[in-house]
DNA sequence: TAGGCCATCTGGTCCT
DNA sequence: AGGACCAGATGGCCTA
């Protein structure tokens, strides 16, 4: 491994289909582009070797592999609570991956309470039923949005999920455990995210600067740097 | 200009 | 044997 001789081989007309395809006519047309690269060590190396075509299928697929990987990466990202648009730095692979996994962490938890509060809200249900399917009682401190789930660090119940006239069981399953309100650039994410990532106020945020006590960021931050480190 | 991020090529390994 | 996956190497683009 590593011959440190660069890719040998050459791109085909397949190839350079596929790459127009993935990257776009302009990239072509740039110099000093990847597909410029390209072309250069097309013309400059034969394409008579034994086996060129061979390698160039292997090429086409890794690079279909690699398309692929970048469009589930996308796909991860479309869902991710950050900001999008053109004037916001798309999230590098790490920071997505990394973000992604705090998300669900935050997810999970916010389930495990809703799921708590549903039980309790339930257990209300048993002792005050009313002929309509809704709770009487017991007074529920919902409407001043400080219910049981806004304990959870960095939780916001929305005051209008849960309005006081209504405490069902229904409204209770539409309680959403956060709010995504963007809020000022983040100052200390310059390394994994750049420093136009923009945080949401109740979500997690992958930098380490945002988790100094988080064991799992931590150690995760703790690698990232080490890796800088040892470049 | 340095550093981060990325796409691509490439050879090795594992699996079917 | 062929394909999928992985990691190292290389070099371009972009930003601070």
């Amino acid at each position: 491994m590593g011959d440190s001789g660069g890719p040998k081989f050459l791109h085909s007309q397949m190839f350079e289909a596929f790459s127009k395809e993935l990257r776009g006519q302009q990239d072509e047309r740039r110099p000093g582009s990847r597909q410029a690269r390209q072309n250069v060590r097309a013309d400059s190396e034969g394409a008579d070797e034994d086996g060129h075509e061979l390698r160039l299928k292997v090429n086409s697929r890794e690079r279909k592999r690699m398309h692929d990987l970048n469009l589930a990466m996308d796909g991860l990202r479309e869902v991710m609570p950050y900001s999008h648009g053109p004037s916001v730095r798309k999230l590098s692979k790490i920071a997505t991956l990394m973000l992604a996994r705090n998300y669900i962490v935050m997810l999970s938890s916010s389930l495990e309470e809703m799921k708590k509060l549903v039980s309790e809200v339930y257990a209300g249900h048993q002792k005050y039923p009313t002929h309509c399917g809704q709770l009487a009682g017991p007074p529920a401190p919902l409407a001043g949005h400080h219910g049981p789930a806004s304990s959870l660090p960095g939780m916001v119940v929305p005051t209008t999920v849960l309005p006081a006239s209504n405490t069902s069981c229904l409204a209770a399953a539409n309680y959403l455990p956060f709010r995504p309100v963007a809020h000022d650039v983040h100052p200390g994410a310059p390394v994994l995210m750049g420093s136009s990532y923009r945080h949401f106020s109740d979500v997690p945020c992958p930098c380490a600067g945002c988790h100094p006590g988080g064991p799992h960021m931590t150690r995760a931050a703790a690698h990232l740097t080490a890796l800088n480190t040892n470049k």
